[in-house]
DNA sequence: GATGAATGAGTATTCATTCAT
DNA sequence: AATGAATGAATACTCATTCAT
């Protein structure tokens, strides 16, 4: 007994092709600057059929980004699934993310929202706070201090931040460094602000 | 003896009173859900007003962005002027940041880009994010390693993203952390980042 | 059976409307006093709408300026189809063209530009109406006398400027004088010009 | 005793750089492309000057363009002062026509409209010229013979036409038509379509 | 289910003109 | 007489959304 008419089967289908030219439209020029006409004609529909299957273009936006994230969270976490160390884990963690990042360029800019048409201002303020930072690094050279109290918020919006960021600005450019050193780099630090305590002092 | 004659003056003010009404509209509603009608009404002007000041609504808004990111690294580096020594540095940086980020939550939300139609989707995206890392983190309780090849642009990417991540998220609500814990965290996080070598092997 | 679907008519009738709104608001009111909303409202329709069927204002008066060209051209091309001699050639043209203008006068404003700022469009076709006097003198070189001193190009401008400013005069005020007249000054002016030699010396 | 106080010619002086901006800009740009403020900044003022001399922008450019026709008409009529007979009456008139197109290039265009929306401006200066033919013609009724079905009115509007679209073809590029071609041509033309009678039947 | 013509609110931008200084 | 900041009406064009077929 089949599960679906085959009428279900069709308007799944439609709705499938418009959720894939969804992806492809968004990734590359951004919410605001895709139309539902752009969405429907590249999908091989008229304009009207759009609002057949979503409420709006918000409505596929987010339905989008979703499973999209979703997507990703499952690949994570199966990655880890059969670790139990922490090293490990992260180590993971990280590569699964980058692997993915790496298969899906295009879906990173939706998710980690290279979106927009304030992006561009906001990619040339964020690069100029990367060499504020460089600039900084580049003058210490002593050793420092990390005491215990690690607050599991602000822990979680750090990687996110730290995560987010690199692998959104890995994918403009993945020539520029090997995937390799973005993964370690990614688990050392990871590493270092998860167990602070480890490190001696 | 004034340098500037009566006009100068004026105009001054008025560019000056549009810079204040799109700083508070784009902080609220990101740049285009704010029209240069807004703005100069909000101004206390006519639109035609707008342009007599800006090119257009994207001047204003650069404009904006950057002298308020210039602000910013002011801020930051005057505070560490006097610093010689690694961790000191650090801190003087960090609590400059939160304590400009405390004092001007809805630049902060500018120059960070919580801007966008799609910041929206993109903050709950990062928000699931945030809980997928979390709890990871819960399950990991061993020591971590760390190798000592941290490449240079990817530890700065990583560290504005955690930056501008853990700011952005804590302005939207300082009650719920406070400020010291951000700056500590942020800290213990950013010299175990720059400072890998320093764990035991 | 038809080769067009419900939907192809209706759209070829909307953008009929739109032609002929947009010829009756031309001709009375000039390209620049004349907006896309006029042109729709006159026509029954949204403003929108008229950007379904014209990429722009100026699109659409290209459009009705050109064909509207075309109209008279063929009518003063098939009024000579039949004529040999140069006289007769000539009286055929020059009665076709007053024909014309006489039965429609508003279109003789738009191409002939009684007004307007479409000096553009206006210049192809008075350029157009001049290569199609100097065929037509290239015809007669055989069956007439063309004196050495007269200047093809300068003649073709000439009689393009004598036929389109007399024809645009005449349409404002009709009654002042007899088409006949207008006709027989034209042909007698023209065939003085194409025929110069002829005069005693 | 002087005819003006000081404040008068200062006004004047103002008014006077008012319109050679207007010219040197409307010759170059057509009437609606360019603005008051063009004009006033041209002219060394601020925008606001420019209402203090004139009532507003067409009324400048009626200004010019009457002016503009006044200079031909009596360099046209000085020429043919001392003429008697028809013939050297056209062609100092002719050549005088010519002459001015040639050194006043972009004041032709102004007047007889290679462009602008100013047509209504054109379209006065055209019938005052179709006048001062018309004026010509009855002086050459004594002297001259003029057949009976040469309608004086559609006369005076095709040598208008004539002249005008020549003149101003002209000067778009003068190099590819020897002036004297140019004026042998008219003149030609001119003869045969005021003497058509003297044509062989 | 699909179509696609029509809608009409929304918005950036220009510029002739005014008027307080 | 000159200034120049401010005005605000005017207008082309877009696009998310609807609905009759």
């Amino acid at each position: 007994m089949s599960v679906s008419t085959p009428a279900e089967r069709a308007k799944a289908a439609t709705r499938a092709r418009m959720l894939d030219a969804g992806r492809q439209l968004f990734s590359s020029r951004g919410l605001h600057r895709v139309t539902t006409h752009d969405i429907a004609r590249a999908a091989g529909f008229a304009p009207g059929t759009f609002y057949l299957h979503f409420a709006d273009k918000s409505a596929l936006f987010r339905e989008i980004a979703h499973s999209t994230f979703e997507d990703l969270r499952r690949r994570i976490e199966s990655a880890a699934a059969g670790c139990t160390a922490l090293p490990e884990t992260v180590r993971a963690r990280v590569e699964a993310l980058v692997a993915y990042a790496d298969e899906n360029r295009e879906l990173i800019r939706i998710i980690f929202g290279a979106d927009t048409e304030a992006a561009a201002v906001e990619a040339e303020l964020l690069d100029k706070f990367a060499e504020l930072i460089a600039q900084g690094r580049s003058q210490m050279v002593a050793a420092g201090q990390m005491p215990a109290d690690v607050d599991p918020a602000v822990l979680s919006q750090a990687l996110v931040g730290m995560l987010s960021r690199v692998v959104r600005w890995w994918v403009d450019d993945p020539a520029a460094t090997p995937r390799e050193v973005v993964i370690e780099t990614l688990i050392s630090i990871h590493l270092a602000g998860t167990h602070p305590a480890s490190r001696e002092r």
